[in-house]
DNA sequence: ATCAAGTCTGAAACTTGTTCTAGGTTAGCG
DNA sequence: CGCTAACCTAGAACAAGTTTCAGACTTGAT
């Protein structure tokens, strides 16, 4: 049964209706002061995420340093929470582009897929404020922010099976796919929080890539 | 600034050197009157919790129901995630030794865990927003808390290895067990904030369980 | 140019996690 | 019994996320 398949339609069907908002092509498009106000919002979020994490990310703080109103900041983003989750989308869109400039050398799918993560990974250690804002909210996140979380995990879904070279994955891919990202991001939040090492991460993702090898044996499943 | 961060590691010192707090084997041994205080107050938590999840969790009302003052709940628990946390290891040991009664009855170690888990996913859906607070709590919980999340962390891997079987495992399972705990936390989270289904999770966990054969066959790897 | 609708601003208010304080209570001990 | 240190309580106070509101500013259409 091709559970999967029906899941993300379900999830894109969901949002749909009642309209997006942080998604770049949204209902209400912005006037151009209004699109410089949202970057300025984005900017001073990452800006003070790299600095202190999640805790420094003070939406007074965020407000002032746009130079917006504190209600002008709530209006473009409905909560601390989404502001970060938001911060998120446009980091990954940054990263999907530098990723895919060099694309990565394995040979295998696995090999590919672990060797892009670890890039990630790499790039997010550079950062490990920004990580730890981005990373906690996403994980935080209620039902009020999930077409946006959803957004995020179709774009790192992306990023995967772009390291796979896949166009048209199989139920199975898909599963093994599913099963990487809930893998990268529990192994990003026990390293963030201390509890797990580089190293120990590196293993984890490289354990878990080799899911992958499992379905391309057994792809009649 | 890392408030929190400093507040924990302050309040641990002041009444105890190095020290756990939340684990059952602590360093000054309660009074009965103490050891009843702490009960209830785990007791208000997972009632209120069991109503509307993480954010009914309050510390006002967790005081009052359990009849203790604001400063004595902290004096307790010094955050509100620590004491989801310790709310947590106790529902916790109650699973194990409820699963420990009945132990799964898969023929290989995989779909052993597969069940193992897919029963306590059962059980957690039949308390879904005390499932909310608990699992919000650990994935949010930062580095002040990182001794009672591992204790979780450490419990539910014991857990998975009683369903395995095992008594000393290949460092190849452990990596396996490792990805497992991280699949089912992620998955956890995505069903609880609705973006996935429960036939998802349980796909989820069955693929992710065929990790465990990868290592029967190259465990000399 | 003018009006209506929609936005933005500044400031105050409200909520809930967390800290602090002053005084009362308890437990162990001489 | 009476002391002392540790513990507990009630309640105020503080911090940061979120909401609200009156008034000023923009924008788009007439």
């Amino acid at each position: 049964m091709p559970a999967e398949a029906k899941t993300a339609a379900e999830t894109a069907a969901k949002d749909a209706p009642p309209a997006a908002r942080a998604v770049p092509p949204a209902s209400p498009p912005l006037t151009e002061r209004q699109e410089a106000r949202r970057r300025r919002i984005l900017h001073a979020s990452a800006q003070l995420a790299s600095r202190g994490g999640f805790d420094a990310v003070q939406m007074r703080e965020v407000a002032e340093s746009s130079q917006v109103a504190l209600g002008t900041l709530y209006r473009y983003f409905p909560s601390k929470v989404h502001l970060l989750v938001a911060t998120m989308q446009d980091q990954l869109a940054h990263m999907h582009g530098t990723l895919r400039k060099k694309p990565p050398a394995g040979e295998t799918a696995a090999e590919r897929v672990a060797e892009t993560l670890m890039r990630a990974f790499r790039a997010l250690q550079r950062e490990p404020h920004l990580a730890d804002a981005m990373v906690r909210a996403l994980t935080f996140a209620d039902r009020s922010v999930s077409p946006e979380v959803d957004q995020v995990s179709r774009q790192t879904t992306a990023i995967i099976l772009d390291a796979m070279g896949l166009d048209d994955p199989t139920p199975a891919q898909l599963s093994a796919v599913r099963v990487i990202e809930h893998t990268w991001h529990s192994a990003l939040i026990t390293w963030l929080s201390g509890r797990a090492s580089i190293a120990q991460v590196k293993i984890d993702i490289e354990t878990v890539c080799r899911l992958i090898d499992l379905t391309e044996v057994r792809e009649t499943r």
